[in-house]
DNA sequence: CCCTGATGATACCCAACGGTATCGTTCGGA
DNA sequence: TCCGAACGATACCGTTGGGTATCATCAGGG
């Protein structure tokens, strides 16, 4: 019974679940829910399609727990913008859209997981669509209240605009259609900030 | 090369290519590329998969043909916009909007055709690519053209803006994020216009 | 030290998919 | 009237997909 020791000095496998999850992030992001199957994932996190199953139900739940914690990733945005500036509600909302500017040349490889997945799963009844709606729902709700926050006179309007204009950055970034859209974004959210101090 | 017509009268079908396309399009936007078999479009034609591959090298092709006449048919919404506004370029952009805002309802349901074929056609060499990459480059270019000739100050700036609240209606037509977003879409575009004019 | 639950590995099932081969039928133009 | 092209129907092929069954192995806690 040789027993068969851990090599020292190598990093500690992480649980199944979790490398599951990661290689669950990195293949659903990279080329789509629909194309990446099971066995796929299972090889990515070095286990097999047996571990998949024994922690998620079926395909559609592990899609259903990535896309919630893309959505507290996003959520996290939100979090940080409002601790890094405490009651200046314009600066959180310039710091938000930062984030997404930011994040705009990785969008526009692949596109925004919201977006892909409501696309990829028609299906109203799919769990992840659950989650999607409820994430969109908080997003809009905090955007409102940092509008209301900072004084613009309209909240629903000004969050509907900055929604859109975030949202279409996205698309726009990863269609092409739009040279610099991050320098661009910038400059529309100021001018909406802006536009109620005049 | 005159189009074979079977029968005069309304009854008739039409002949087998139209009605390939005609219940592709139906599938495609209603169910999504990827989930929409060839037996399925060839069952909604009334004709057989076969028929389908004598007029369309692959799947791939006839995806791409679908988006070429999505995309004409987006195209002539600039047309009309153009041909009814003469010389004002500001009410051809308040069509177009108008244009957008009208399908909104119907984007709620499924969403945009090219923005969802981007996410379930993650191939960059997919044939359907470049359809889209085309269109979005020529749209882009129309309406830049449209903002010089408005007088706005800034006229890549203000296409970009227009670009992305159109698109970012309709993905939050689609995932409900933000009530009534045609009428807001509407005020903001008209904000956009008058913000030259002050 | 041993037992139990979690894990790894392999083989398998069944359905659906894109695409092809074949053959009989229909229809319009010459 | 006749011919060839287009059409309809059916059966088939190879691959891939989600999901399951089985069994050996491993690790940690009593």
């Amino acid at each position: 019974m040789t027993a068969t020791v851990r090599r020292p000095g190598r990093v500690a496998k992480l649980p199944p679940r979790e490398r599951i999850l990661d290689a669950a992030e990195e293949l659903f992001q990279s080329e789509g829910i629909r194309r990446v199957g099971v066995q796929a994932i299972a090889e990515r996190a070095e286990t097999t399609k047996m571990a998949i199953y024994r922690h998620f139900a079926t395909k559609d739940a592990l899609v259903a727990e990535w896309l919630r914690i893309v959505a507290a990733d996003y959520q996290a945005a939100f979090d940080r913008a409002e601790a890094e500036h405490p009651d200046r509600p314009r600066e959180q909302i310039l710091a938000l859209a930062r984030f997404i500017a930011e994040g705009l040349p990785a969008i526009s490889y692949r596109g925004c997981p919201f977006i892909n997945s409501l696309a990829e799963l028609p299906d109203r009844s799919h769990p992840a669509r659950q989650v999607i709606e409820e994430h969109k729902a908080l997003q809009t709700r905090r955007l409102v209240g940092m509008c209301a926050a900072a004084g613009l006179p309209d909240p629903e309007q000004a969050a509907a605009e900055i929604t859109f204009v975030l949202e279409g950055a996205q698309v726009s970034a990863h269609n092409g259609s739009i040279a610099q859209p991050g320098e661009r974004l910038m400059r529309i959210v100021e001018g909406i900030l802006d536009r109620a101090n005049r």
